[in-house]
DNA sequence: AAGATTAAAGAGTATTTTATCTTAAATAAA
DNA sequence: TTTATTTAAGATAAAATACTCTTTAATCTT
C-alpha cells in the first residue's frame, strides 16, 4: 500500500529498456557487447538479465553470438527499434490492446463508466511508443511534446 | 513474458475503483453499502474488499458502521473525491511523483534518457488524475480529451 | 583436437502480491 | 443482556514475479 512506485511496466520490461539503451549509446563499440560486463555496469543481475536479452534475441530485436568475444548486438538499427517494439516484445504482444485496469471480461460493449477516458489515455500513450525509437530516447533529441487542450 | 495486461494499477487499486464507482452510480440507496454484497455484485472476494475499503475509511475517503445494517459509505461527495486522490490512497501517496519505470536513485540530476519523455507523460496524467473527480467518471459527462499537438 | 569463453536453457529459490481464514470489536435488535 | 450482524485486524496460504544456480551448446583460440 506504500513504497510502491507508478510503474506501468515489470522488472524484465526494465531491464530490457535498460540495457538496450545502455547499448544505443555505446555503439561506437562495433563489436557484440558482453552481457557479464553490461550486468555489472548496469548493476543487474547476470543470469536475469541474460533470459531478458534471450527473449529480445528471439523476438528479432538483438542477435546474439557465442563463444569468446560472443554477446548481444542490435539486430536492427536504434532508428528502426520503436519502444512500443520493445515493450510488447518483454511485457506481451497485447500490452497496448488491452485496458489499464486490467479488467476482463469487458469492452465495447459493456464499458465501464472509466472506458472512454481510458482510451484517451490508452491510445495517446499507444502512439507515442510507436512514433518513438530507441535512437531517439538516446539522443533526447525528440521535440514532440504532450499538451492537454479543450 | 505473454499474458500480462497493461496495468497501471494493482488489483487493490482496481478493486478499489470499482467498488467506488459501483457506489458512485448506486448512490440513491441512501444509507451505507453492505460490503458482503457488494463484493458479490462485483465478483470480488469479501475479505480483500472489506481490506481496501478499510484503507479507503481510514484515508478519509469512505466511512464505514459495524453491526446491523452496517456498512461503508462516501465521507465526501463524490463530487469531491479525485481519482488522484483515490490511487494515491491505494497506491501510495508517491504515486505520481516517482518515475514510471521506477528506477530507483536518479532524478533531475542524473536524468537517463527518457526522463524528460516520462515526465511529459507522467504529469499528464497526474493532471488528468487531479482533475477528475469519482462523480465525472461515473456519469461519463467529461468533455475534456487527451490530443497529441506539435 | 582440446580447452576456454560465452550465450541458451531449464530447474530451483526467494520475495512480493493477492487472496483466504480466523478471531475480535462494534452496533443493533430482541 | 443476549444474540445476530457487520466491519476491523491479524495470521496464514496460494499465486505471481523476480532472481539464482546448474547444465548444455556454440564458438573461438591454441
Ligand atoms: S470498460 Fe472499463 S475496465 Fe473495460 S476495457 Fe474499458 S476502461 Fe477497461
Ligand atoms: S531519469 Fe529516467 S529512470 Fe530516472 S526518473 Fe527520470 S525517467 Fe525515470
Amino acid at each position: 500500500m506504500s513504497g510502491r512506485l507508478m510503474k506501468v511496466i515489470s522488472k524484465s520490461g526494465e531491464y530490457g529498456l535498460r540495457a538496450l539503451l545502455y547499448m544505443a549509446s555505446n555503439q561506437k563499440n562495433k563489436g557484440y557487447f558482453n552481457i557479464r560486463d553490461m550486468s555489472e555496469e548496469l548493476d543487474i543481475s547476470f543470469h536475469f538479465l541474460t533470459k531478458i536479452l534471450q527473449v529480445l534475441t528471439q523476438k528479432g530485436i538483438l542477435q546474439s553470438y557465442r563463444g569468446p568475444n560472443g554477446g548481444v548486438g542490435f539486430f536492427k538499427n536504434p532508428e528502426e527499434i520503436t519502444l512500443s517494439a520493445i515493450i510488447r516484445a518483454l511485457e506481451g504482444d497485447d500490452f497496448f490492446d488491452k485496458c489499464l485496469l486490467g479488467l476482463p471480461g469487458c469492452g465495447e460493449r459493456q464499458p465501464c463508466p472509466m472506458h472512454a477516458y481510458w482510451m484517451d489515455i490508452r491510445n495517446n500513450l499507444k502512439y507515442e511508443f510507436e512514433t518513438t525509437s530507441l535512437a531517439d530516447l538516446g539522443q533526447d533529441t525528440r521535440e514532440k511534446q504532450f499538451r492537454l487542450i479543450a
